[in-house]
DNA sequence: GGTGAAACTCACCAGAT
DNA sequence: ATCTGGTGAGTTTCACC
């Protein structure tokens, strides 16, 4: 885990809220130099912290405004197995994520299509195309809620 | 839905690569001038197909390493109820996503803690307080995966 | 809609504390 | 480690096509 003081994560808040704010911006509201925050979101970027920078796109305004998430199990639930479904669930088309779990079932994608057509023939056609698959089970998603800010953990110092 | 041409699709891949590409590197990728990819970027904010500029953090670098998807029922599962449980869940620290779903639960909580002993205690002490919350079933997740770009939908014209 | 140039703002690199 | 100032890029507007 890397070592984050409280200009640290200031900064990674005023970033989560808008990750295009300027570099003057960050110093503005942080309270230092626009070198210092450059300098420190810099490093925050080298260490890993800030893994990119993404894009948040409304799935209904690119036409495909169903979502659901499919629970599933391969067989057998061995690592080839798992790791082959990962690679080629993760390149479709429809999928916007992807889980790999423990528990009831190995596997959540996330799949965003434009009707419930699609999410029908996404589910019989390609998933159950897939000798692996076992024990598919839809749940259509109404709301994703994402919350703005997530605040690094308390340290135990 | 919105209307995106080739123009908008192409913005929209580079922007979902990296959301700090400079406006000039957008023009120079799509092969218009600055001031063009500026009008097309900020039209597609206006429209709202982007949301806005997020942050990709490293759940792990940040301290919490350990995440899992937590699905559960409320009850009794009327909008009231439901409502009011989304608010509480979504405002909570360890939360970092929540589905709200059909089908055989009503929520997909996931959350990202220190260690085990904060999953189960997130578990147990906060969620089962709430005298709504019932068939609560934890999966930890190994692996989160996010395309890097989504595409629209091909238009039905 | 798209372009090109001008004015403004910003990112980035020094050098010093 | 942070700040102040300076220079080269980048952003943004506007008149024109």
């Amino acid at each position: 885990m890397a070592e984050l003081d409280e200009l640290d994560q200031a900064l990674l808040r005023e970033l989560q809220r808008d990750a295009r704010r300027t570099n003057r911006e960050l110093a503005a509201a942080t309270g230092v130099s626009p070198s210092t925050s450059l300098e420190r979101v810099r490093s925050l970027r080298e260490r890993g912290v800030i893994r990119g920078y993404r894009l948040d796109l409304d799935f209904a305004k690119i036409g495909r405004p169903v979502q659901a998430l499919i629970a599933l199990r391969v067989h057998p639930p061995k690592r080839q197995v798992i790791e082959a479904f990962r690679e080629w669930v993760a390149l479709l088309p429809e999928t916007v994520g992807v889980f790999v779990v423990t528990g009831g079932e190995d596997f959540l994608v996330h799949v965003a299509v434009p009707d419930n057509d699609a999410l029908y023939a996404f589910v019989i056609d390609r998933l159950t195309q897939r000798p692996e698959v076992a024990d598919v089970r839809t749940s259509v998603v109404f709301e994703h809620i994402r919350p703005r800010v997530i605040a690094p953990a308390k340290r135990n110092a």
